[in-house]
DNA sequence: AATACGGGGAG
DNA sequence: CTCCCAGTATT
């Protein structure tokens, strides 16, 4: 038998739980719409980065049916500054395929959210318990973190084999009579008392039944194997000017930041851009006529993601003539007023360089 | 099974 | 600096 038993432990969190919960207003609805939105969003992102944005989301669109309607560049640029944009692309997409495809039908099941862009087995389970009280077990960040410990459960928790030991004990565990409070106890728990690092042990109502506690290995669990570094990558961006316009494109490839807009990009592999690069590339993008004028580079913008780091360099080209058509249609660059790049996404780095330099 | 995908906050 | 956060999709 497993120790400590299913349902000692799990009224030893709700109990937890209903004393120390922290308010959020999402665990105050049934409306899956709200809790899905709650969820995505709070994918690899903490609470209080993402408590704002879940207000300003859900005012704009109250309903699945006014995300549907939306514009994704609209969309987008709700959720900048949040990272992860697919999460926004992929939730716009369900919610046009919920509203349109199944007649605004709200899958009420584990087994049908999972099928949805987007939608993991973290997220599936979440909506699941939450909006339908389905006794399905969540599992993440926390829930790892919480059942490595009590149970001292030592397997990888960054490898696929080790994830499916886990939900096969989270799955063991689940509070049928109150699978939604017990799910949001277990993350609550490990949010507030069982932390990564510093967990209020000494006050812990698990305190005698945990297995980590007892034998010293609080700090080791969970197991977690490291994440390689990432690589560097240098940017060079050419932002043309024409009078008080400047020329954005929308990034489409497979790449960091897709469908947020940035300027007409040249990355190198070392860290300068040599002069003949440049002198080409501008000869290319801006011929005789439009009389190019650098008329400054930024210092470099640095800016870390989880598998790269960007150093980034702003060369401002004044332009006397628009560019070629042909030349707009082969990069996708469009000349955008100040107001107009206001209302369109972009990664924070571009917001950075945008607000320190050009307006 | 590995890797990519953001940005921020804590220690 | 390092860690890691209410994970998911793609390769």
């Amino acid at each position: 038998m497993i120790s400590p038993e299913p349902a000692l432990f799990g009224n030893a969190l709700i109990n937890w739980y209903r004393q120390h919960k922290r308010p959020l207003p999402w665990r105050e609805t049934r409306d899956p719409y709200a809790i899905w939105l709650s969820e995505v969003i709070l994918q690899q992102t903490r609470v209080n980065q993402g408590l704002p944005y879940y207000q300003t989301f859900l005012s704009n669109y109250p309903t699945i049916k006014d995300l549907a309607q939306a514009t994704e560049d609209e969309v987008l640029r709700h959720w900048q500054g949040l990272g992860y944009y697919s999460r926004a692309r992929n939730m716009h997409h369900t919610a046009k395929y919920i509203s349109f495809e199944l007649d605004g039908k709200f899958p009420g099941t584990y087994a049908e959210l999972l099928k949805l862009k987007g939608i993991g087995p973290y997220t599936a389970a979440a909506i699941a318990s939450f909006a339908f009280k389905e006794p399905v077990a969540v599992l993440d960040g926390n829930v790892f973190r919480v059942l490595a410990r009590v149970y001292g459960l030592a397997d990888d928790i960054s490898s696929p084999a080790g994830k499916k030991a886990f939900q096969l004990l989270a799955d063991s565990l689940i509070y049928r009579a109150e699978p939604d409070t017990y799910n949001q106890a277990i993350m609550e728990f490990g949010a507030i008392q069982c932390t990564p690092v510093m967990p209020d042990c000494l006050f812990c109502p698990l305190q005698q039944t945990c297995f980590a506690f007892l034998n010293g290995l609080v700090a080791a669990l969970p197991h977690k194997s490291k994440a390689k570094a990432g690589r560097k990558r240098y940017f060079h961006y050419l932002v043309l000017q024409w009078q008080d316009k400047y020329y954005l494109r929308k990034r489409t490839q497979t790449d960091i930041w897709q469908g947020l807009y940035d300027f007409y990009l040249q990355e190198t592999d070392s860290p300068d851009l040599p002069d003949e690069i440049l002198l080409q590339e501008l000869k290319l993008l801006a011929p005789a006529e439009t009389k190019p004028v650098i008329k400054g580079v930024s210092e470099v913008y640095k800016h870390v993601l989880t598998h790269q780091k960007i150093y980034a360099k702003f060369y401002l080209i004044g332009l006397h003539a628009r560019l070629r058509e042909e030349v707009t249609e082969s990069t996708g660059l469009s000349l955008l007023s100040a107001s107009e790049i206001e209302q369109l996404p972009k990664a924070i780095m571009i917001d950075r360089y945008l607000k320190a330099t050009v307006f």
